[in-house]
DNA sequence: AAAGGAAATAATTTCGAGATTTCTTGCGAA
DNA sequence: TTCGCAAGAAATCTCGAAATTATTTCCTTT
């Protein structure tokens, strides 16, 4: 099923994919406060749509993690706990680190030039948001190019389902991200976390890829409170041996 | 969102989830033909339910991974394709052998007994399977024990999430064997293998317990056509340090 | 004043008909 | 025979009202 696609018509048109994204953007960009109702009845009417409709974009978005539905109850924006989030960084840290592997060994040149454009865009947006007055006007377009860079980054592992699955991880990291933090979750790091991702990547170095992805997502750990041991990131204690003996495509 | 929840009501309760679950049923039993079409309409009448109904439980179907949407053309069951089936599989591999290495890491005695009695069921129904006449008859309580242990395996992880994305996996991964091979998927190797994969957990080795788990997938290879390399078991090549330094929980 | 319960209010969920789109069938031309 | 096209058939999608269920309000009782 066609799962967060890309943004498509003008903004008066009000097709269910249209407002999955309106409304997806919204959520990511923090505009419902946390644990607060989605009222079906007043997005139906902003939106100019029947229930019926309102509703199946409404499951769409439960199913990817944007929303949390309770039969007879409605819809609601998931809290934004750090436990929650660690999950899904663990997840995407797995997910994205076996990608890059793949793609590592699968990719060809062309791979390497898509992944330095994606690169290149993302860098511009990130440096000029560094010293950007007003933040939040570059939001929308500096989480296209990282997603962009991100998805690029495991394109060539082989597996659509891969792909899928940390498609929906990295929008529901976003939304979380903005419920926790300042900044929309924009650090001046990024730039160059980013940049470390590449350059491993480009250097078909998959142990160092793992390791700048794991590093580009430690930051949570500052912020993780006291007392509060989760699935961090740091102090290694046992290795994963799951993959070690998976071949590549081609 | 509730998602392949636990069969409720008696066999004239039609409400969402009881249709969901005969469905998904049904689809995992091979009943339906891969690449058909689910007719909205045909299903609609056998539920005594309307239209719309119908299309919500199709929905939620199609969110995990049971059927393919289209827009303007309706619902489809997935095609049963080897290259899919090996990257459910990978998939199930990756998340399965964290989520042991974590429960390992975490469980207490109380996660040992429960996986203990989660495999003595799931042996139990295997050895008589093993000579039994009819297959077909044991096929839906075989699938229940057989997600029960693998679910157990990995509860103590500390991650809902994980636990959430295996089971749709799970029940994909049910849904493409019986596509593919006779038997709706069992093996008399199967007893060993789970018998394997519960001994190297309680005796705390996750490598061995992630090997177990990747010989648990193995026989795959064997059907795989020669010549379509796809994402195998076999060959190391590279190792995957993408969780090496990931704490766990408590 | 606090607790319990019933009525009123507000939300979700289901329904079936109508509008729209896609698929099928049959006819005619190359 | 093969291809293109148009008319008919069949399916999906949307809609708004009705039914069901949850929530709030307010009155009664202790």
């Amino acid at each position: 099923m066609a799962i967060l696609e890309e943004r498509l018509a003008g903004p008066e048109a009000s097709d269910q994919g249209t407002i999955y994204n309106d409304i997806s953007e919204r959520l990511a960009a923090g505009e419902f406060a946390a644990g607060s109702r989605l009222k079906a009845d007043d997005l139906r009417r902003h939106y100019g749509v029947s229930s019926s409709t309102m509703r199946e974009v409404l499951f769409r978005l439960a199913h990817n993690g944007f929303a949390d539905f309770e039969e007879q109850r409605g819809f609601r924006v998931p809290a934004a706990s750090m436990e929650r989030m660690l999950e899904v960084r663990h997840m995407r840290i797995l997910l994205e680190s076996e990608g890059a592997r793949l793609s590592i060994a699968n990719g060809d040149m062309e791979w390497e030039a898509r992944l330095n454009a994606a690169h290149h865009k993302l860098a511009h947006i990130e440096v000029k948001m560094r010293t950007a007055e007003r933040l939040r006007e570059h939001i929308a377009i500096w989480t296209r190019f990282d997603w962009e860079f991100h998805e690029t980054l495991v394109s060539a592992c082989g597996s659509q389902l891969l792909q899928e699955m940390l498609k929906g991880l990295f929008f529901r990291y976003r939304q979380l991200l903005v419920g926790l933090v300042t900044n929309y979750g924009f650090r001046s790091g990024t730039v160059d976390e980013h940049k470390a991702i590449l350059d491993a990547a480009l250097e078909r170095d998959p142990a160092r890829c793992a390791e700048a992805i794991r590093y580009h997502y430690s930051f949570l750990d500052d912020l993780d409170q006291p007392g509060v041991t989760s699935l961090g990131v740091a102090n290694q204690e046992v290795a994963n041996p799951a993959m070690a003996g998976t071949r590549v495509l081609k």
